[in-house]
DNA sequence: GTGAAAGCGCTAACAT
DNA sequence: ATGTTAGCGCTTTCAC
C-alpha cells in the first residue's frame, strides 16, 4: 500500500463521515446552514484524519488570499521591527497573514512586490521603501490597497500613507535646542532618497530660518553604525564645531553620542547637545539619556491596520500623520550656563 | 460593460495570443517545451494584459506552496530580528517566501502553526518557541520539515534544530571571569522554559563546579528591560554582593550595566564585572563595551536555510550547534587589582 | 511543439 | 439541511 503523501482533503473526510464533500465545506464555514449533528460527525472524522481546510484552494475561489504583503525597507530599523510585530499581532486578530520580504539596499520594492502579486495578496504594506510608478499603477488596476509607512513619494501620490509628524517633531526639536541656548546647530541626515530624513531636515531648516538663525551645518550619514559615526566625526572635526546636532533618527544619534563622548571627550549636554528622532528603547537608557521625539508605533500601526483592512476604493490618498511628543532628556541639558 | 475586477488569467492571455491556455502555462514554465516564437507572442500578450501567473493555483496542483512559515518567539530579540532578515534574503534566492507570525507571550507556537498548516507551508521555522507534541506529530505526518532556532525541547526531539553553542559560550565566559579575578559570581537568567537560558546556566554552573567554586547566585529576570533591571537590582542589593554577573543575553546585560552604574554608582569592570551572550550591536558601543560571546547569525541562518530547503526525510533529528567566540571587553576588565 | 481534457481542493449556486 | 454540479487558475498527461 502506497504511503499517503499529501494531507487529507474534504473528500476523504466526507467519505469517512458518510456525507457529501460540500457538507464538509459547510461544516468548516462559520454560519453555513448545517445540522449540529452532521457537523459533529464531520468534525470527528476530520479530527481522526488530521484534516485541515486548504486555504490555498479557498483563496483561489474567493479571490482573496487573506495574505498581506509586507516589504521591509531598512532591516536595521528597530522602529520598523516593532511596527512589524505590532502589525502581526493586529492582523492575526483579523485572520490575516503577513508574507514578508526584506529589501536591503534596493531602491524600490519592485522585485518583491512582483512576487507578492503572484500570490494575490489582499494588500501591500511598504515600510520605508517605495514602488516604481509602473508597478504602482498595476496595484491600483488590480485594486490592491497599498499603504506606505514613514515614506511619501510623488510617484505614488495616490496611495495611502501613515507617517509620523516629521515636521512637528523637527520643529519641536529645533525650538528646544534654541531654548537650551545652543547656537551652532547641525543636522545629520540619512542617505539618498529617504523622504523621512528630508522632511525632518527641511522642517528643521525652515524653523531655524523662521527664528532668524542661519541654516544648520549638514552632514549625511548612512544606515549603519559606522556611517553614522563617520558623519559625527566630520561634524565634530570642523573648525567651528557645532554645539548641537539633530540626528534624523535615534540610531544615528546614539552613534553620535559615542563618538562625541569617547573620541572627542566631550561632555554630552554641556559641551555638545545631541537629539534624535523616534524614541527607541535605548534612547531612554541612562547611558545615553537621549532627547528625542516619540514615534507612537501602536497608534501608527492601528491606522495602518485600518487602512489595510478597508476596501481599496475607500483609501485613495489617505495620508495619516501621527503626532509624537518631545522627550527632553539629558543629552540636550546644559547643566550650567 | 462591467468593470473587470479580478486579474487576468492564463485563459485571457491565450485568447489574445491565439494559443491554448496550456501553451501560456508552458511559456511561463522554465524548461517547458515551447517554440521561441510562440513564447514571445504569449509574453507580449501577457504584458499588455498585465498578466501574472497565480501562484495559489500553481501551489494547489504542485502540492507545495513555496511558503515557509516562521514563528517569532520573542519580538524584542534583536538577535532573532537579524536572523529573520538574513533568512529572508537567503530564501528569496531560492524563490521561497516567508509567512510570518509573532507569538508574544504564548507558551507554544500552536495557534500560528495551525494557521500555517492551512496554507500548506513547505516548512516551518520556529524562533525561540516550541510546539505541542500533538502538533509536532501532525507536522511529521504531513512531512513538513520543522527547524527550531535557539531552542531544544524533549517534546520534539525528532526535529531539526540550529542553536548557538550555549555550553561552550557559558564555559568560556566562566573561565574568563575567574581568570579576571572575580570571585562572587552570579547568573541572571530568563523567565520560564527558555531552554537557551537553561543551557547557558547549567553549563556555567557545571564549569564553576569543575573549578571547585560554589554555585553562583541566581536571579531570574524577564524579557523586557524593566524585568532585567529589577533582577539586577535584586542581585546588587544583597548583603554579599556578587562581583560579577553573567547575564543570559546581551539585552539583559545592558540593562544590568545601566542599573549598576547609575543606580548603584559602581564602576563597571573594576567594581562589578558584567558579561552577556550574543554580541548584539550595542554590546560593542563604547558606552557599554560589554564582554560577550558571539552568536554568528549568518552561519546559523545558512544552516537553517539548508535544512529548510532539504527534503524532510533527510533532516530528522539533525542538530547543528554553531560555535561563537568570546569577546573580552571592558565590562569585565579589572583595571587595577 | 501544441491542443484537449482531467483534476488539484475547495466554494457557491442550484436543486431537492 | 443536504447533495449535485460547475468552476476558481493553473499543471499535467495524452494525443497528434
Amino acid at each position: 500500500m502506497p504511503r499517503r503523501v499529501s494531507s487529507p482533503s474534504a473528500h476523504d473526510v466526507a467519505r469517512l463521515a458518510g456525507v457529501s464533500q460540500a457538507a464538509v465545506s459547510r461544516a468548516f464555514t462559520p454560519g453555513a446552514s448545517i445540522a449540529k449533528l452532521t457537523q459533529e460527525r464531520i468534525f470527528k472524522a476530520a479530527k481522526s484524519l488530521g484534516y485541515r481546510p486548504n486555504l490555498l484552494a479557498r483563496s483561489l475561489i474567493k479571490g482573496e488570499s487573506g495574505i498581506i504583503g509586507v516589504v521591509f525597507g531598512n532591516p536595521r530599523s528597530i522602529f520598523f521591527m516593532s511596527a512589524l510585530h505590532a502589525l502581526s499581532a493586529r492582523l492575526s486578530q483579523a485572520q490575516k497573514h503577513i508574507l514578508m520580504f526584506t529589501a536591503e539596499g534596493k531602491a524600490t520594492a519592485d522585485v518583491h512586490v512582483e512576487d507578492l502579486l503572484k500570490y494575490r495578496v489582499d494588500a501591500l504594506f511598504l515600510m520605508g521603501i517605495g514602488l516604481s510608478r509602473k508597478l504602482a499603477e498595476q496595484c491600483r488596476d488590480n485594486h490592491i490597497p497599498v499603504v506606505l509607512f514613514n515614506l511619501r513619494s510623488r510617484e505614488i501620490k495616490d496611495f495611502a500613507s501613515v507617517t509620523c509628524n516629521n515636521r512637528d517633531g523637527a520643529r519641536q526639536v529645533g525650538a528646544h535646542l534654541i531654548q537650551q541656548g545652543y547656537q551652532r546647530l547641525a543636522f545629520m541626515g540619512g542617505t539618498t532618497n529617504i523622504t523621512t530624513s528630508h522632511e525632518r531636515e527641511s522642517a528643521f531648516n525652515a524653523y531655524l530660518a523662521s527664528r532668524g538663525l542661519p541654516a544648520p551645518i549638514r552632514e549625511a550619514g548612512s544606515y549603519d553604525r559606522e556611517g553614522a559615526a563617520r558623519a559625527a566625526r566630520n561634524l565634530l572635526s570642523r573648525r567651528s564645531r557645532p554645539d548641537a546636532i539633530f540626528c534624523w533618527n535615534d540610531y544615528m544619534a546614539l552613534a553620535a553620542i559615542d563618538v562625541a563622548r569617547y573620541e572627542f571627550g566631550l561632555e554630552i549636554g554641556r559641551e555638545i547637545g545631541i537629539a534624535g528622532f523616534g524614541d527607541i528603547e535605548q534612547a531612554s537608557s541612562p547611558s545615553f539619556d537621549l532627547t528625542t521625539y516619540t514615534q507612537p508605533v501602536d497608534i501608527m500601526i492601528q491606522e495602518v491596520a485600518t487602512l489595510l483592512l478597508s476596501p481599496p476604493q475607500l483609501m485613495h490618498s489617505i495620508h495619516r500623520v501621527v503626532d509624537g511628543v518631545l522627550k527632553p532628556r539629558g543629552s540636550t541639558q546644559r547643566r550650567r550656563n
